[in-house]
RNA sequence: GGUGGGAUAGUCAAGUGGCCAACGACGGCAGACUGUAAAUCUGCUCCCUAUGGGUUCAGAGGUUCGACUCCUCUUCCCACCA
């Protein structure tokens, strides 16, 4: 049991410090019914949660099962200092009604994951507010410039050029200070982490907190290019709020290398299943596709339900296999005779006008299934569905 | 505070007076192909009813027939020195 626990804990994650206190902790757990503390950071900037973010989640949730309470810790007051990413973008300073608006949606999203009544929401800006600027400096202190400098990230931004605030250099001591306050058993963080994390264990030792954290660091999960890590801003990620049918899509444009990398990061399925399914992919006896058609579903399921699941991979045939039109499609309409290139602008699925002339020229634009090669149609009345590559679909009511 | 270097399209990055709507790379979009929105190959990639017109190279002025390119000031970034 405590083995079969253990195991469980140390799917798919990337490195453990002091593995021993995880096994002591469990131990207790299974022998007295004990129960400790897990904690993980979590930013309020970023209201939309992807299935990187889903990664340490459901590792969470693992810890939930073997008796693991979760601090789910809401970064409010570190997101008001935060990393400035590069350039000369100044940070907006989040307001009051944004951030408790963010992690709402959030929570919400979470809870599809976690279980809520092991779950403790805690904000940092509690303790870290009332810590002022004398507490501050203090915890300034137990930090040196040439160790900061260490830093993977600083060194390379420095190297690069790229600007540093120095408001940067506080940003771990404030995470670490958080699990000093919480006098956390456990912190989960991605491998990105592991400076910030390790500084929780520095400053509950200094703050004199009698233990110091165990670390677990999950990898960062690749997005769709199956390169870059999964995020929002490169645009490669799956939302845990993506609509069924997109979210169907997009784990199955996912490379078959990459699809394994997934199923030990995402799927609840056994490792032993995953070997099996493996094994039978490379003897031929079960296509990849079916495999990965089987992911999609499993993930759409989790996020939604599993009628709507069954739906989209219906619908994903419908357009891609048999390259139909899908079954519900945005409506427009217009009063008078329009030319085809506004149309398509007026519609949603070109950007421009010059856009527009351009597909129209590659063949890229069909209207009731026909490709057409006209830069200067006009439509007139009537009904038209309007298709430009094999994504982007409209239709349009000329009255 | 001083000295020097820099800011170019979504990103990186060429371009040192007209040949510049601006090389290239990445990204993005599309076409072909495929089990796929993968891979690969090909084309496109500022806007505008367009063999033409308009607006761009941090910002504001100036020199010039003509400026991304030269001059002045401003803003921001980087390095070295203090």
């Amino acid at each position: 049991m405590l083995q079969e626990a253990l195991r469980e804990i140390n799917r798919g994650s990337a490195e453990i410090i002091d593995n021993e206190r995880i096994e002591k902790l469990l131990k207790a757990y299974f022998e007295e019914g004990k129960t400790y503390t897990v904690k993980a950071g979590f930013d309020p900037t970023a209201p939309d949660l992807h299935l990187g973010h889903t990664v340490l989640l459901q590792k969470l949730a693992t810890f939930q099962k073997y008796g693991g309470r979760v601090q789910f810790l809401i970064g409010d007051f570190t997101a008001s200092i935060g990393d400035p990413t590069g350039k000369n973008i100044t940070r907006k300073i989040l307001s009051k009604e944004d951030i408790k608006k963010n992690i709402s949606s959030y929570t919400t999203q979470a809870f599809k994951i976690l279980d809520e009544s092991k779950t403790d929401i805690v904000y940092n800006n509690d303790w870290l507010a009332p810590l002022g600027s004398i507490g501050m400096l203090e915890l300034a202190s137990n930090l040196t410039v040439a160790r900061m400098l260490e830093r993977d990230d600083f060194s390379k931004r420095y190297a690069a050029q790229t600007p540093i605030a120095l408001s940067e250099f506080m940003y771990p001591l404030l995470q670490g200070y958080d699990s000093v306050h919480l006098k956390s058993d456990i912190e989960l963080g991605g491998t990105d982490q592991k400076f910030n994390l390790l500084m929780g264990r520095q400053l509950q030792k200094a703050y004199d907190v009698k233990k110091q954290q165990a670390v677990l660091m999950m990898p960062i999960l690749e997005g769709l290019d199956g390169i870059q890590k999964m995020s929002k801003s490169l645009n490669n990620y799956i939302g845990v709020t993506d609509e069924p049918n997109d979210m169907f899509g997009k784990v199955l444009s996912i490379s078959d290398e990459l699809m394994w990398r997934f199923y030990e990061l995402l799927s609840t399925k056994s490792l032993e299943e995953i070997a099996k399914i493996k094994s039978a992919v490379e003897d031929g006896s079960l296509h990849p596709k079916k495999v990965k058609e089987d992911l999609a579903i499993e993930i759409t399921c989790r996020f939604h339900n599993e009628e709507l699941a069954n739906n989209a991979k219906v619908e994903f045939d419908k357009i891609h296999a048999k390259s139909q039109i899908p079954t519900e499609i945005d409506e427009f309409s217009c009063d008078s005779e329009i030319w085809i290139a506004q149309a398509l602008v007026d519609c949603n699925i070109e950007p421009s006008t010059s856009q527009a002339r351009r597909d129209i020229k590659q063949g890229a634009v069909k209207i009731d299934q026909e490709k057409i090669s006209d830069i200067q149609l006009q439509l007139s009345a009537g009904e038209y569905i309007l298709q430009v590559g094999k994504r982007k679909f409209a239709k349009l009511k000329v009255n």
